[in-house]
DNA sequence: AGAGCCCCTG
DNA sequence: CAGGGGCTCT
């Protein structure tokens, strides 16, 4: 029996997936985790029940107008998880960039002078530290076209930087346009509620 | 309005 | 990772 909510399971889960897609639709979400379920009615804890008192937020208001005339707690369930889901993926974007731009501008400090010299191995410290994140216990294969992916991200912060466009406060939105087309096809294996077992013992 | 993304925090 | 604010786009 599959507990309600989104379990560690799911979050292991959707990190490996991360090695496939780094900016998942919330459509995609819905259909790779379609096993997580509301345990029963009205126990969704999200922000628009709690709302009691129209002291405060206009907002507030608003969601609480929204419950009312559509209160589906399961339907409410769904969009907290799916946002939650989001929010995992914004989250591993936001440590998998931090660890590409730290390791573009120590590369740079340490003399590196053509983006040629700048290769993902499964050997490298990059490697190594973005394996750990994402595949802590590392009884995972991780796709060769990650390495791929990762490589690009790293150079086009190495170029960026190099060429001064880091004094630019959204300098980054470039890159985050350039690498949000590179997300490949996840396996159909990640559909199954215990893809994790089948995956992990092969 | 609502969904998302990013940035910064804790 | 979750929260929350700010901004964008539909």
């Amino acid at each position: 029996m599959q507990k309600e909510g989104l379990s560690p399971n799911h979050l292991k889960k959707a990190k490996l997936m991360f090695f496939y897609t780094r900016y998942p639709s919330s459509n995609m979400l819905k259909t790779y985790f379609s096993d997580v379920k509301a345990a029963g009615p009205c126990v969704i804890r999200t922000p628009e029940m709690f709302v009691v008192t129209p002291l405060h937020s206009t907002v507030k208001w608003g969601y609480k107008k929204m419950a009312s005339n559509d209160c589906h707690p399961k339907k409410e369930f769904n969009r907290c998880i799916t946002s939650q889901l989001i929010k995992w993926f914004s989250n591993f974007r936001e440590f998998y960039y931090i660890q590409m731009e730290k390791y573009a501008r120590q590369a740079i400090n340490d003399g590196v002078t053509s983006t040629e010299e700048l290769c993902i191995t499964r050997d490298c410290e990059l490697y190594r530290a973005l394996n750990m994140h994402y595949n802590k216990a590392n009884d995972f294969e991780v796709p060769e076209r990650f390495l791929e992916v990762a490589q690009i991200t790293l150079r086009e912060f190495f170029n960026a930087i190099i060429a001064g466009k880091d004094v630019d406060p959204s300098w980054k939105k470039a890159i985050y346009k350039v690498i949000c087309k590179l997300d490949s096809e996840v396996p159909e294996i990640f559909r199954s509620p215990n893809c994790l077992q089948e995956l992990l013992h092969e």
